[in-house]
DNA sequence: TTGCGGTTTAGATTCATTCTAACTCATTAA
DNA sequence: TTAATGAGTTAGAATGAATCTAAACCGCAA
């Protein structure tokens, strides 16, 4: 698939900048492509993945930066790390609260909609004195239909 | 913690003889003894921690056979990975369904129980086409109370 | 212009894991 | 008894994602 890397749109760049401010962070070149990367393809890229998308249209751009980048966007609270067993960390811009389903035979990943009353019962069985802040559902298994739209 | 090693008893050996003869695999001495300090010390011990803690009762053992001895098990069905972020992979002989929850200051990983009815309500929120077989849950967070019923 | 701090960069380093090839050892075949 | 087979074990090399390091860069303030 040809893809171009267009940058930001006004709105989003904004949304970017906003995000990083509150971080204590800068809106620089390399960061605005690297979150254009994201948000154009939600396939859940690996770090190399997000290099390569990103150096279309910034060939210096280095392997570091975009390590860099993404580190600093989940400080920021705008990207969320994906991880299944040991493989490559994968990046995601999707925020609301989700589950990951991963297709044991293509690798691909696919965000699943976790409903507040999930979300309830799964607190409900943490024993006294257990807080949780994060709770990750990671399903693996096989799509039978590819469901265009579930399959970002 | 000073802590000996001893090798499994009857009941324990026969188990881990069935299990591994059904996968086409045997006993040897080698898995006797990494089985054995999985048994004795429910505490999700990484890669490096079974083989620090195997070689107390067998010094010639290598850290290759260690992950081989745990793979052969995975691969029965006799103990589960437990991976958190890109850490270590860690190793479980608990074969019930359960979640783990991740002590943030700690590291510790402890077992959270999995009733049917949240298995199930996970279950139910996967569209149609999505076929899983395995569910990985886990929390990170703090634990206030260090209740010792949970501290495996 | 100079200095400063944060950012980017290429390359080196780390470290868990996997791979490789030699070796052991029990069992089977000759 | 010996040879052959094959699974299991072993030490060390190789892999690869991620991190670290030190130099270069860049916008900005003094």
């Amino acid at each position: 698939m040809i893809r171009m890397i267009q940058s930001l749109n006004e709105h989003n760049r904004e949304d970017l900048q906003e995000a990083l401010g509150k971080g204590g962070q800068k809106l620089t070149p390399q960061r605005e492509v690297v979150f254009a990367v994201l948000l154009a393809q939600r396939d859940h890229p690996t770090v190399d993945e997000v290099f390569n998308r990103a150096r279309e249209s910034m060939p210096g751009l280095s392997l570091a930066t975009v390590y860099n980048c993404l580190e600093t966007f989940v400080g920021c609270g705008l990207v969320r790390q994906v991880n299944h067993e040991r493989e490559s960390t994968r990046y995601c811009p999707n925020l609301a609260p989700h589950a990951h389903f991963r297709d044991k035979e293509t690798g691909q990943v696919h965000d699943i909609e976790l409903p507040p009353e999930v979300m309830k019962s799964l607190r409900s069985i943490l024993p006294p004195g257990f807080d949780s802040e994060v709770i990750e559902i990671s399903f693996l298994g096989r799509t039978k239909a590819n469901d265009p739209l579930h399959s970002n």
